[in-house]
DNA sequence: GCGACAG
DNA sequence: ATCTTGTCGC
């Protein structure tokens, strides 16, 4: 699988920004091209889910980027693979993306399997400017997308009731852009959003499915471990 | 102007 | 994200 980005062994794409307005400003042209009218794949029919993570060692610049393809029925891995390259951009929240997705897409290229929903650590439509990783991402790879984000970014919401399932919306005034969802009992939510082809029904669908046993996705747990292996072999 | 702020 | 010991609990 081949996606947008052109190949550059080590350091970010030609042409990829290197300011803050000059992302922003990206994200403002790749923006209008993410599709939020289809429901996109269905929790509980055959599909193969990837969850992809990156690790950093900003003291040697490199960054480490994992993609583990899971059966989203019996949450078997199915395929992984690993990119190393240089960091892209600083932490700047709000451009997350330009600092992952150089190394995220390398990781996809050499998964042998076709994904059917890619799984991102942060949001997608829950951003400031509409824009996250997992929409980002999709634009650039066609994938449907969806993120699961560990934190609230600067949505206000109500906790969600106690029970696993339950949700409540991410709100940006009177927008539903994510929703807070708690995948256990007893233990804070997970914070859903959608990325690209794929609805907020489904994407928390997806959430709960892959999160049965603990707090976060096995998608994101998978992948957080191989890259930071991967990141300590580099 | 001053904080807050995905990973 | 990352720096980091022990500790409580299944």
């Amino acid at each position: 699988m081949t996606y947008a980005t052109t190949e550059t062994p080590g350091g970010p794409p030609p042409g990829w920004p290197t300011t803050e307005a000059a992302a922003t400003a990206v994200q403002d042209e790749l923006r209008g091209r993410v599709v939020l009218d289809e429901p996109g794949p269905v929790p509980g029919e055959p599909l193969t889910v990837v969850g992809v993570d990156v690790a950093y060692d900003d003291e040697r610049d490199v960054v480490a980027a994992a993609a583990v393809a899971l059966d989203a029925e019996t949450l078997d891995v199915v395929a992984e693979a690993t990119a190393v390259g240089r960091v892209a951009f600083p932490y700047v929240p709000g451009l997350l993306a330009f600092r992952e997705i150089p190394t995220v897409i390398a990781a996809l290229d050499r998964l042998p399997v076709r994904p059917g929903l890619v799984v991102c650590d942060g949001y997608g439509l829950a951003h400031p400017r509409r824009f996250g990783l997992a929409s980002h991402l999709g634009v650039l790879t066609g994938l449907p997308t969806m993120g699961v984000a560990k934190n609230p970014f600067t949505f206000r919401h109500e906790p969600p009731g106690p029970r696993r399932g339950d949700a409540s919306p991410l709100l940006d005034g009177e927008e539903e852009v994510g929703r807070a969802l708690r995948t256990r009992e007893g233990v804070k939510p997970v914070y859903v959003s959608v990325g690209h082809r794929v609805s907020l029904d489904h994407a928390c669908g997806f959430t709960l499915r892959l999160a049965r046993e603990f707090r976060l996705p096995e998608t994101t747990r998978a992948a957080d471990a191989l890259c930071r292996a991967a990141l300590r072999e580099a």
